[in-house]
DNA sequence: AATGAATGAGCTTTCATTCAT
DNA sequence: TATGAATGAAAGCTCATTCAT
């Protein structure tokens, strides 16, 4: 009982830190920002924060971390349930896009980290994407068997039907203006769009 | 005469550092990298850097430069001769998909920093990505018009084709083994895919 | 109570740090000192110095404001108090050359780079000399009205009257060694000198 | 004679080079002037110094020994032909003020590496101040046997009397904008103030 | 003899980390 | 546990000096 509203400070403690250092690092890098910004942002002294993360890198891990907790379940989810191609598309969809707006600091400051670091993008990858990649695949090889859409390598279709999300995601980081500010018009277009461009080729068929 | 041979060596000088930057910075980041790694790599004298670089940002400023070399040209080309759609998308595509997999490295350098500079990110988004999208919104208004697409607004259209090719290389910046190793398969995909997705639906029309 | 604690701890330390600073700088000329050296006089880190002084040069403005805080305040006293010209220039003199004499290793800092900063020089010229000229020439003026000294330019008769002074600090910078052996000496013989030098010539009034 | 006409044009070369080090050291010091800055004051290339001249330090050598070369004559002279006193003064004053007139640059760039460096000053002292000070001494000696000055230490007679003019040159070398602009009035007002000074008090006498 | 590109030692400054309080 | 002053390694950058041309 102690213990357990011991850890829950020492939580709530890592994330008011982790808060802090998200929101300062998402507006510079992490390499160039501080201990001192973060803690100052915090509202601690900077000693303290080394009460609670080993060093700046496990402030890093910590972010990393976090940004993994809500992945990959509806998908799962939806493979389980069987969903129909249509739904799981707008489901799918929709999960997608509001995590990217709801993450979106977070993934400023993972994603460079990610492209500039070899083996934190093969960590973060392999945990959260390459699950949801190898999902989405079974997922596909699925469709093709019950012939819903075109023969293609699921692994490639899977990442087609991947990358106008990722595309978006994209233009958000690199503040696309039209992007940020019409995300609910692309979260409604992008079902359609991606529907059409995976569905099979009724004309070709015939 | 004169003249032109010492422009000449200062230039393959400087491309000679920029070159090394680019393998170094590729590897770890702008910042993490440091002038003596550079000069290290370049074979050259800490020193001689400043001897063609103002400082550390002048390194980055000639990588940037440097990527926005050959753009926006055959978008411009493709407009101006009004090729149909179909060959315009899969020129757009090889073209695009050539360039990222030719400039891939000095994308992983300058990508990380538009994320994490705003500035930095306004700056070469306006100089490259903002004519692009230009002239792919008048070039989709005119298809709107002509009826061979869905209205839509003609920026969102150009965004929505855009994304995949985006897509595409935050995959190849992610690492992700599947989109390294089938570059051509996805530059061969991707125009079928886009042609479906933002083609009339014909079926809609009836 | 303990902020003031606290600020005087910071205040010793800075004065610490600009007694090793005054130290080492007389002996080499501020560019030559390294931080290094400073620090390394004072018994702390290089780093620490950057706790207390925002640069280098913020040093060197800390010693020349320690310069200014014990200066002009007996001129105004002695012009106030409309002292007789002896009992003035016997207490001036005194003043000036103990206060030379206790702070001859700041000036060896200060001045060097006075002659060679036109800008520090005008700013602590202004600060401290010419509010020293300013009052002097008011008292001269006084005492030509008064028919004590022979008519003559106040602003020409100050500067004559402290020249000597300024020569005998001229020649305890330059090693002059019997100037610095016999100090009190010329403590002593510098009214008299003064006195004859400027009073009335009573031989060429007749 | 080709001999000869070789080391004319090594010594022009010699002064050319000595005469942008002085103008451009006499604005900001020695340390901080590099040697580019010389050389393209002079016109010419960096490493043609290192063809003249050592290094950088034997340049200001160079600068030093320029300032020794004509000074102490007239002390000799004047002594030697036992001009009466007041004809001595004068002419000491009009010859020392001219001589810091026209030196004056090369004071700004010698006299505050003197203070700085004590072996310099010592160095320097002995070559130029030190003879001066010695025939003054000889000459003071002189004129207390003769009865035309209270008996006091020559040694401090001459710098008694030294010091107006190495005040006049302190402030000068501080940019006292009044001596800088009245440096003639100053060397008309200068002999009567050092001969009223210095002069046997007759009352005194009595 | 003149050049100026190359060199690299050495400077100032920053900042992650430690630790006495 | 929280603090923040102290630390010192390591960075970017300058510039006296060298030397191939």
């Amino acid at each position: 009982m102690r213990d357990t509203f011991q850890e829950q400070l020492i939580q709530a403690r890592r994330n008011l830190i982790i808060d802090a250092a998200i929101e300062v690092i998402s507006e510079q890098g992490f390499q160039r920002t501080t201990i001192k910004q973060i803690a100052s942002k915090a509202g601690i002294a900077d000693g303290t924060i080394y009460n609670y993360f080993k060093n700046k890198d496990g402030i890093l891990t910590a972010i990393i971390a976090r940004l993994s907790e809500g992945e990959a379940e509806d998908v799962n989810a939806a493979e389980a349930e069987q969903v129909d191609f249509e739904t799981f598309i707008s489901t799918f969809v929709s999960n997608r896009m509001a995590e990217m707006d709801s993450s979106f600091q977070t993934l400023k400051v993972v994603l460079p980290e990610m492209i500039m670091d070899a083996d934190l993008s093969t960590q973060v990858y392999e945990q959260i994407y390459a699950p949801m990649f190898s999902v989405m695949e079974q997922y596909f090889e699925e469709l093709i068997a019950l012939g819903q859409i075109d023969a293609v390598d699921p692994a490639l279709a899977a990442r087609l039907f991947a990358s106008p999300l990722l595309g978006m995601m994209m233009l958000r980081l690199l503040d696309d203006e039209h992007v940020a500010t019409n995300w609910a018009l692309y979260t409604e277009a992008l079902p359609e769009f991606l529907l059409k461009a995976l569905h099979k080729d009724e004309k070709s068929a015939e």
